[in-house]
DNA sequence: CGTTCAATTGAACTTGCTCAAACCTCGTGG
DNA sequence: CCACGAGGTTTGAGCAAGTTCAATTGAACG
């Protein structure tokens, strides 16, 4: 169980924690009634839960760092659900159930934030239309799957790598700004899960987008020098 | 806008509406107090809802006939997000958005009861820890939608129309019975897109299973020969 | 009975996979 | 400090699967 940092629980969160770009964005009242129970700080390969994991009550904000969401198969195979990082939040689709469904392990160094259900539940209900939020907070998972299902079911492999760049690298830089390097933690493998393709054609389409001057790729991150180049490919609709 | 059916708003339901194969089976008080408020009867070609409409605060309950929910790309191109038949709901990944971000089609002649959201929310709230029920009521969604992308990520073309004809034809038989014969509304242009394939590799596919002697094939319909197999090849995780 | 649209089937082609070899990176230990 | 080894990465050649395009068949409906 990796360690966790000093915070009382039950009292409101001493400072702030990153409101400015949490999870919880609009949902919790101006009084300062942060839910956050505890933060916990992972190292590089630790992981938060293992699928089977009987379900602590909470919900994960992830502050900084990078994870990787999977499953085993039964084979022992590994199936990519996402790479959840700073502002995202985990385990909300295991409320209700008594074992986690996936493993969630850090891939580089990484702060987690817990809120129990409870506290998470109470604060909603002190808002009107709790239910609407509620709904609102899972959309954007939702919403996220979607995008993903819509670029698996016939994207080539250029289409779905430009793809997930753009996803990575984040919002455009404000105009006249220069991109900023992206992180890129987990393995060739990894990606190649996430988008259904091999190691060898992730490689393939990366060493192509810089052979056209598109990224600068390093082994762990990548920089964009052509987004829009990127973009027209990537077709986002 | 659909025909409805005669039903007081606000009274409890007159008759149990199909509750042995509701999708809210278990969340209902058993005092009857069935929150569904209207039934709509839709014509094959009908739409439920279109995208960008208006969100009516209501999720949809699929009594009989299949719908087929997708949205539609700027270009003019068509997205399949599922095909919901009889057991399952439309609507609420839509809860707390301002309009739908997909349309609703009628497949077949159709009967789909609407409960708001309020009914809902406050059936929940009468129940202990309504939080875990509303989530255990979304996650047969997500993890549907996992399942799919599971399949869409790295199957062949085979594995993915047995996948989907198991999906149609529902759970086997009692032992000893016969397979009922599952109809299949949807064309093989809609099928495709939905698996990620093009309308000539469905065709081919399913060519190949009846020549197999797996499936008997009709124009909307099939009848399982050989579930067995079919399955076997799905190879189910 | 003819029209229309969907489904099927065939042939050539393209894409991404498989298999394998070479290479790079980084941690470990001499 | 350097050599070594392990694991991940890159790259190549051949191959198999699915697509594209087009022609044909079939079914439904006026």
């Amino acid at each position: 169980m990796p360690p966790l940092l000093r915070h009382r629980p039950g009292a409101p969160h001493p400072a702030a924690p990153d409101c400015h770009s949490c999870a919880l964005q609009g949902f919790c009242p101006a009084d300062g009634g942060c839910p956050v129970e505890r933060r916990y700080r992972l190292a590089k390969g630790d992981h938060l839960f293992h699928m089977d994991d009987a379900v602590r009550p909470c919900i994960y904000l992830v502050r900084s760092g990078c994870l990787k969401l999977y499953q085993l198969n039964q084979d022992g195979v590994q199936r990519i659900i996402d790479f959840p990082g700073p502002g995202r939040w985990l385990g909300a689709d295991d409320i209700g159930a008594p074992r986690r469904h996936a493993c969630a392990l850090a891939l580089n160094a990484c702060e987690v934030d817990a809120v129990p259900y409870g506290r998470l539940m109470a604060m909603l209900e002190r808002q009107p239309r709790s239910a609407e939020l509620f709904g609102h907070m899972l959309s954007r998972d939702i919403a996220r799957q979607q995008r993903l299902l819509a670029i698996l079911r016939s994207s080539p492999a250029e289409r779905r790598v430009a793809h997930f760049l753009l996803d990575r690298a984040g919002p455009a830089p404000a105009a006249g700004r220069a991109e900023a390097p992206a992180i890129l933690p987990m393995s060739r493998q990894d990606i190649g899960d996430y988008l259904g393709l091999t190691p060898s054609t992730v490689s393939r389409v990366l060493s192509a987008f810089r052979q056209r001057g598109w990224v600068a790729l390093r082994l762990r991150g990548f920089l964009l020098l052509a987004r829009d180049s990127i973009a027209q490919l990537a077709n986002l609709t």
